[in-house]
DNA sequence: GCCGGCACAATAGTAATGCTATCACTTTGC
DNA sequence: GCAAAGTGATAGCATTACTATTGTGCCGGC
């Protein structure tokens, strides 16, 4: 068996950073910090000042990565984008049908990132996590259209337009597939979100499965029928 | 025929400001004058200063009224609610089936407001951009916990629950009427945004009709039935 | 009509944030 | 061994978020 650990290779729309974080061990540093410190501590208290101080460096250096805040977000936020479609890639290459491709892609959207692949220096766990609770954030900006135009967005649409095709596949009539994925991704986000904050206006599983996971199955399969 | 105006009277929860911004000239001109400015510039850019300038005051008195920047949008985004349930319960009001009104109501809470109403100081039309384009940021914010625990959501689970019931006027046994009312909701401003900005993640209306609405209509009765 | 209180204007000021500049030192690549 | 690039250290400025102080006009109560 070949157990050459394919090097995960995530190649970040450049227009996100100003020096690429992968080619050093400080950027790696940074993402690493910034990672757990947005996880600590959110978004809005996150500063660069903060963040030099728990990479052990200085605020200027970490801006000669990243140009603000937004665009670090937005990096990271792509970078787990990128991350997530190689899985979606290898979760679904040995599913003979296509409702099992779309099933197994939904849950692999919709359910919480639980263990740290360990093959980088970034946390799934916890970039999942602020994924959820901040990643929306990347596109109610009136920077979206420029960030846009520069491809910022790239593995995400790809990633839209891979599970689109897989609904279309199921049934090829269906008039929305992209919005129907847009809304399982970012619905799932939000359900998380509030079932841990709001949960009065959630629901309770049932059977002791994950409520989100059933819910957007169930919303989808019914949904292109 | 009675021609006597309700004077349209929203009551927003008292925590969300210091002074009841409805209780005088000033208060008034400071809210009209934040939903003209948070619809031109965007939230991030506004500021408490540009909105004193933009009403003829200082700084210091719009604090007087507001504690910051986030409780003033929550503040306008709850009056939102409060002004929807409203008209919500004012449209459904004649419908005769469950069908009737859970459609009605999909359609109210998805589609572009286009008129104000002129009621009020508010111009609805500019807080339906508001609260499609900044909304979603009163909830993903280290604050929600406090927030709710202070009643600030109470409008917002209020409509929830109230579409809720009729989706369980619908169908009795389904699990997740909650879940499906904010999918619709917050889906369907996220499908507006998306259409505005990354059109190529949502997908072309059938027939001239509204997509998004047409969409969620689809998906709602589809999922529960 | 006078008085007290309130709302607001005007101004000032502090601390934190976002971001830029400079310079010296060190590591790396050739 | 040298040039170039990367980093650390420090300083600094503009803006933002928020608070404090003081004076003035207005309004209602007596």
């Amino acid at each position: 068996m070949d157990v050459t650990i394919t090097p995960l290779v995530i190649a970040v729309c450049p227009s996100l950073y100003l020096k690429d974080p992968e080619t050093s061990k400080l950027g790696k540093r940074i993402v690493a910090g910034a990672i757990d410190l947005v996880d600590e501590i959110g978004l809005e208290q996150f500063t660069f000042r903060k963040l030099a101080v728990r990479v052990g460096t200085t605020e200027a250096s970490v801006y000669r990565y990243f140009e603000n805040k937004h665009k670090l977000l937005l990096y990271l936020v792509m970078w787990y984008w990128g991350w997530m479609d190689h899985r979606l890639t290898a979760a679904l290459a040995g599913l003979p049908t296509a409702e099992d491709r779309l099933r197994r892609a939904i849950r692999l959207l919709t359910e919480t990132v639980a263990e740290d692949s360990d093959f980088s220096h970034v946390n799934e766990v916890k970039l999942n996590r602020i994924v959820v609770a901040e990643s929306l954030k990347v596109y109610l900006t009136r920077a979206v259209d420029e960030d846009n135009r520069q491809g910022a967005f790239q593995y995400y649409k790809q990633l839209v337009e891979r599970v689109s095709g897989i609904i279309r596949e199921v049934n090829p009539t269906f008039a929305y597939p992209h919005m129907l994925v847009t809304t399982i991704i970012e619905g799932g986000h939000l359900q998380r979100h509030f079932s841990h904050h709001l949960p009065r206006i959630t629901d309770a599983p049932r059977d002791g499965e994950d409520a989100v996971v059933c819910f957007f199955t169930h919303l989808a399969f019914k949904t292109i029928s």
